[in-house]
DNA sequence: CACTATACCTAACGCTGTACGGTTTACGGC
DNA sequence: GCCGTAAACCGTACAGCGTTAGGTATAGTG
């Protein structure tokens, strides 16, 4: 079965099958062949499409940091700019957790990688920050992203009770935390995104050169 | 050569050798036979000393866990206490960045992690902190650490200026990040941390049910 | 001194990403 | 309408992966 009349594959189909089965499987499940399989062809005819592995998987991320939203950087002050491109950025990864492990490693040369981060550097430096502290500014939150996305920390925790009392007098509720542990995912980034806008914001009063929207 | 007279193999040895690869050529540089090959032994002699590649994963993670620093959670205030343990965690991975990925994914369930989330609610609590919010913030803290410690953000950047100067007018100084990837590294980690305490502060003084150590 | 557990070995299985070359079809130019 | 080229599949194959099974000689134990 040679070229087809009408093409079986396109990039986009491909990056969908592969998305979908890191959603299922998680990253180590996903292979060229299992992919290839799912798609009803063989596995080297996805290199047509994608020079390697890690370029199918660069272009599924990219496709994900599309949604981030950068605008209220350009229509509203500097704090909401931050908290909504950090929570379109949380919101992105933990629709697709399984492939943040990639993701983070990944440079930021792509795309709409680069997109966001001129947006945010510009619209921090527009908002009076020094440019210095603005490139700061940016890393923590990517910080506090990508932390928030990669470690949902009340998923690390056994539902086994019995392995905490013994020994971890302040761990005795831990084995509920696997039952709420998206409530409190989400609470904690938002936690610690309210504490680090609140704490920015007196540095900015300080360090602010000229009176953008405070 | 069968049995030799004096044992080649030890799970030091080889916890010390992974790491060292790991260290050197990246996660995906570690495979059991080049790590065998550097031990002067053939890869099945491995799985004398430990069960699988994971095992052998977890139990280096173990090992840079156990020089996380929790003990200001009894010896001085909660935000000490947060720091010493933030700054010793972050270290303690910035000192091998590869892993990172491995240890993110994995469940907190290891001994030492387990040491250190007693150690931190317990502080918190009797600072306190309601356990909900206790909960949260060991959680944010995490969030920034593991964040700081995958994305070294500045090396995330080309060092060619023209990638930038077209399209990207608020990156034309980005090609200068790698220079200085550490010290922004560090000081974005500290203006997180900086920030998040501070605002942690506010929310201390309405919501902390007995006066702790403020 | 015999017995067993240990700590290495070699061989092999099924899996991985991907390079190569073959085959048929679709498409643009004469 | 024919022809050359590029496209989009196929099958085969290779090196390397984690891991299992079974062999062998030594160390330690009764």
């Amino acid at each position: 079965m040679p070229r087809p009349s009408t093409p079986i594959l396109s990039r986009d189909r491909i990056r969908a099958a592969a998305l979908e089965i890191i959603d299922r499987d998680g990253l180590p499940g996903l292979s060229m062949r299992r992919l290839a399989a799912e798609l009803g062809v063989q596995a080297p005819s996805l290199y047509s499409h994608f020079a390697t592995k890690d370029a199918l998987l660069d272009d599924v991320c990219d496709q994900m940091m599309s949604t981030v939203d950068v605008s209220d950087f350009q229509k509203a002050d500097w704090r909401t700019g931050i908290r909504t491109w950090a929570r379109s950025y949380r919101a992105a990864l933990a629709a697709h957790p399984n492939i943040v492990p990639f993701l983070a490693g990944g440079p930021a040369r792509r795309d709409s990688a680069l997109r966001v981060a001129d947006a945010v550097h510009g619209g921090l430096v527009g908002a009076g920050w020094p440019p210095k502290i603005a490139t700061m500014i940016g890393a923590s939150t990517k910080y506090l992203v990508l932390g928030a996305a990669i470690g949902s920390f009340s998923r690390g925790f056994e539902d086994d009770a019995r392995v905490y009392n013994d020994r971890y007098p302040n761990l005795s509720q831990a084995h509920r935390l696997a039952e709420h542990a998206d409530e409190i995912d989400q609470g904690s980034f938002e936690l610690a995104l309210d504490s680090f806008l609140n704490g920015l914001g007196v540095l900015y009063d300080s360090v602010a050169t000229r009176g953008g929207t405070p």
